[in-house]
RNA sequence: GCGCCCGUAGCUCAGUUGGAUAGAGCACCGGCCUUCUAAGCCGGUGGUCGCAGGUUCGACUCCUGCCGGGCGCGCCA
């Protein structure tokens, strides 16, 4: 509907030109809008007072030619000229009707577009180190990145899911020094546990497991693994100490050892991460290892390319990257003095790499923690010939646990942080992905777990599920008085759906594709949320306002085919945000 | 000190990219079940949109400066 008032709009601006206007304008500056007042008809612009100045017209004067010049249309009942120089839109009933068969015609499909125009954009999110178990701030990155994904595929974008897994560097082989020392711990090996290793408890079942895969042919003597590493904290540097330990280990082991320790470690996480997520029905197209990247020679020559370019330059000793070329606030270490590469080399490459695998668009859902390292980045692809803006990243502000009022402490320190996994099975997958997605991502999340939990009116996930359970209910009672729907005549008699109610209900659901663009185009999936909300609400108030099933045959028809149209609706928009539309309740 | 995010009803948050009289949920008060699920509906109370300037036909929205809260600022990953 939206669209096509635009479509007319601007077929009467050109008419326009060029005895009123000079030229016909930017069409993106053509935009109609729903009305906020019932008084203002249904939809309005305002782009007479937007083209005024430019005209050199009164805006009033403006609008009155525009409308004037609107071509006829079976969709517009009345335009007319309000206020200091609306536009305002009373559109046909029928045009009501037919959006409303639309739904009825298109089931699943309707709300899909086309705006995307088959885009290539890839959503790199959630990304854990697989060091651990997932937490639940990556629990709304995942929620986020899914949705968002979702958004994007249902608006004509051609979108590719990946997982970048940080499985190189000093931190994976932390993981694998934690595992081992508690390997050796198994075989009855005297070691001391470092205070920064991972010591939860998720490291004992991968230790068990090593050692059951590999018997004690890893055994080396505690005391040599310990021998010469300098002391731990507080006395000493705790960095430098667990550096000891993997220096030893890999040393005592030989690198080739020491490396299957890190797969071993890193796919055990990996294994657990994945059955998380695929239990929260995120899913991804592919997870890429940063281990294989180095070792495709992909860093390499991504830097290359920018030393080549004149982008990299030397001092003490360190290789930089000119990122203050492009707005950073200073430079940065590409290459360490040590000859090793900083984590910002792989992920130069790595977006590198996805620009070159063909994708158009490259979205990250990061934590907020890491905003500043968007301009790095963005600077480096930019030096590697890609424009600025085909990088995107969305940060994903921090997600707080309230029981009770109480804030719950998530330090992974105390040993009392809330796993996603944890999460999940205490408020159940539907509600934990709602909650996740009501609010807007730059938004400090507070997650209220007894609110997510409750069974009640209070708990707005239920609210919506309800208003698609409420329809089957009574599609079966229908069937349970022996009263038989026709859909065709249904659609044939939408006219008797006159009351304001109906009215009401047709309107919020024609909102339907709106708002799925526009929650795809600002990265927003809460605006789905929101909508959802006030659709359920629409439906509520006309169920408690009128009966649908009711004597005559072609009133019952046309009210069970609007019911059936917001459950559809109800149905795609629960799709895409990833929770169930129950059939019951 | 610098950078990013936030500040809207008692609480948690929306606000259609600058539009017409600022909205919703919860909480609180009052109504609606012999009726297709009351996990629902209706009504009411509640606001100096952090503060001060500026931009213009028009500002919660954009700009500048303050105030308050959060997060970041490694040759770590």
């Amino acid at each position: 509907m939206k669209a096509e008032l635009e479509r007319l709009l601007r077929e009467a601006l050109r008419n326009l030109v060029p005895a009123t206007l000079p030229e016909p304008p930017d069409p993106s500056q053509v935009v109609v809008e729903r009305a906020r007042d019932p008084q203002h008809g249904d939809f309005a612009s305002n782009i007479a007072m937007r083209l005024a100045k430019a005209a050199r017209k009164n805006p009033r004067e403006l609008a009155q030619a525009i409308v004037q010049a609107l071509p006829a249309s079976p969709l517009v009942a009345r335009a007319e000229l309000a206020g200091a120089g609306f536009i305002n839109f009373r559109l046909a009933r029928d045009a009501w009707f037919a959006e409303l068969r639309q739904v009825a015609t298109l089931g699943e499909a309707y709300g899909r577009s086309t705006i995307g125009a088959r885009r290539k954009v890839m959503v790199e999110f959630v990304s854990a180190n697989p060091t651990g178990p997932m937490h639940v701030g990556h629990g709304r990155g995942a929620a986020y990145g899914a949705t968002l994904s979702n958004l994007l595929e249902v608006t004509g974008h051609d979108v590719y899911r990946e997982y970048y897994i940080n499985d190189a560097g000093r931190q994976i082989d932390i993981l694998a020094v934690s595992v081992y020392l508690r390997y050796l711990e198994l075989c009855g090996e005297g070691v001391t546990f470092p205070s920064n290793g991972y010591k939860a408890d998720y490291i004992l079942p991968v230790a068990r497991a090593l050692r059951a895969a590999r018997g004690d042919s890893l055994r080396r003597p505690g005391a040599d693994v310990m021998r010469g590493a300098p002391p731990d904290a507080p006395a000493g540097d705790k960095d430098k100490h667990i550096d000891g330990l993997i220096e030893n280990s890999r040393r005592l082991l030989g690198a080739a050892e020491f490396d299957s320790i890190v797969l071993f470690g890193r796919d055990a996480m990996l294994a657990d991460i994945r059955n998380d997520l695929d239990e929260f029905r995120v899913t991804f197209d592919q997870w890429y290892s940063e281990r294989e990247l180095n070792k495709s020679g992909a860093v390499d020559r991504a830097i290359d390319v920018l030393r080549a370019s004149g982008h990299m330059y030397t001092k003490d000793g360190a290789e930089w990257f000119k990122s203050t070329d492009y707005g950073d606030d200073e430079d940065r270490v590409v290459v360490r003095a040590n000859g090793e590469k900083t984590y910002f080399a792989s992920d130069i490459a790595y977006h590198y790499d996805k620009r070159q695998r063909g994708h158009d668009l490259l979205i990250d859902v990061w934590g907020a923690d890491h905003h500043g390292y968007v301009t790095r980045v963005r600077g480096a692809l930019q030096a590697l010939g890609s424009p600025g803006d085909c990088f995107e990243v969305t940060l994903m502000q921090l997600v707080s646990l309230f029981r009770g009022g109480e804030k719950l402490s998530m330090g992974k320190r105390e040993g009392n942080f809330v796993t996603l996994r944890d999460l999940r099975n205490e408020v159940g997958n539907d509600a934990c992905r709602f909650f996740y997605l009501m609010r807007s991502h730059d938004q400090a999340l507070d997650f209220d777990l007894e609110l997510a939990k409750s069974r009640s009116n209070e708990n707005p996930v239920y609210y919506v599920q309800y208003a698609h359970a409420r329809v089957c209910s009574v599609m079966k009672e229908l069937g349970a008085r022996g009263l038989s729907y026709d859909a065709d005549a249904g659609s044939r008699s939408l006219a008797l759906l006159d009351t304001a109610y109906e009215q009401a209900v047709i309107t919020a659901l024609s909102k339907y594709p709106e708002t799925v663009e526009l929650a795809a185009l600002n990265r927003a999936p809460h605006a789905l949320v929101h909508y959802l909300r006030d659709l359920a609400n629409t439906l509520h108030t006309y169920y408690n306002a009128e009966k649908w099933i009711v004597e005559d045959a072609s009133l019952r028809n046309a009210r069970v085919t609007l019911a059936l149209a917001v459950q559809q609706v109800i149905r795609n928009g629960l799709e895409i945000l990833g929770v169930s539309a129950p059939e019951s309740m």
